[in-house]
DNA sequence: TTCACGCTGTTATTAATATAACAGCGTGAA
DNA sequence: TTCACGCTGTTATATTAATAACAGCGTGAA
């Protein structure tokens, strides 16, 4: 059974969905009301929540506990996955907030930097560590995502470093394309090239 | 004559490898070896070339400095286009980081908060409003893009604020599915989806 | 001079993806 | 009881995007 990027996104942005109409205490849904949230169609939603698995009833729809579950049990690891955000910089911090107690099953074990003012601190509940540390650290921790928040111009070594110590994917913040080896799975989140495509489109509506 | 949003994105991503290879004073380069640096194949790289009307030399490939030009002449605004960031913390300040004197054709031209203690201060070169101060600001300095660095409790009401000023476009950064009308352009880049993709991922490699 | 080479530009083919159509089923009203 | 309705699950179609194939051309070596 093969399942694309975009399934993966979509599955993902329906668990946050339902997450939150969980907490306003929403059972069910149908495949259309989901969908209008999401901004797809039902046929997509369907599609997507067949592909995992799961069933819902003509009559209700979909249990939302229920579909949050089974995403989870598609889409996460059994035991909670280890991250690293490396880079302590703003974007590293607002990663850190934004991310801490979010997922249960994703937790940030370690931040590296390079700057001694920050080595050995614990910023926002994680400690930071010298680079020099990586492949202990991450090793040690059992860590195997790292998230990259590094200025453009260390982050092809950064990211050399991380694959020597054994992370397995990274998620790529820096403004500059990643020259990796084809095992380890890299997204690119450059931002300028982001605000650059919505400028973009912004102008074509 | 339709362009796709991947399109446009490899063409962005092709103007920035381009721009790092002219200030190495390399002048003439070949699909094969612009794909190879971008991550996709030769034949998507002048497929993509073609779109946009450039053509190169069978001998000498493309001239780099005329690509650059004919990707801007595609791709930018006429005119400088102006962006604010919305919500002064981490990650705002993060992007005026990037951002700044990077893409002259791209220009922040404002931040908005809420904390009286950011209003009316310089940012990295950039005065912060109020959000009361919004519609005037936006509409005064002719803005048309927002990124929206706000928490998610906030966001979609930001985004209505942004839209009824008059903004054409929203590069999304906070974790929630903003629900818009369809004129207005909208690019998601939740971070904790992110980390969720690259954490799946990375265990399927 | 001529011929083989390697590149671009373009067309053709294939694969991936989204959209639409429809069968099956339980419910509730008539 | 029966029939129409609206939903899901699944199959079929259409659309889109990526890959491959190839014609044309200028160059440089023989």
């Amino acid at each position: 059974m093969k399942i694309s990027e975009k399934n993966i996104e979509r599955l993902l942005l329906y668990r946050r969905i339902l997450c939150g109409l969980r907490s306003e205490n929403v059972e069910n849904i149908y495949s259309h009301q989901l969908a209008r949230i999401a901004d797809t169609t039902p046929e997509q939603v369907r599609r997507d929540i067949m592909s995992i698995g799961y069933s819902g009833s003509s009559v209700k729809g979909y249990n939302i506990i229920r579909l949050i579950e089974s995403i989870g049990e598609f889409t996460d690891a059994r035991e909670t996955q280890r991250v690293t955000i490396v880079g302590a910089g703003n974007l590293g911090r607002a990663l850190i907030d934004y991310f801490q107690g979010r997922r249960r099953k994703l937790f940030i074990a370690a931040i590296f930097d390079n700057d001694p003012q920050k080595i050995d601190r614990v910023i926002h509940g994680v400690r930071c560590y010298s680079v020099e540390q990586m492949k202990e650290v991450i090793q040690k921790n059992n860590i195997d995502v790292a998230i990259l928040c590094v200025p453009a111009a260390a982050a092809q070594q950064v990211a050399e470093l991380l694959i020597e110590a054994g992370i397995k994917g990274i998620l790529n913040y820096a403004p500059v394309k990643l020259s990796l080896p084809s095992h380890i799975y890299v997204e690119n989140r450059d931002m300028l090239l982001a605000v650059e495509k919505v400028a973009f489109f912004s102008r074509q509506h």
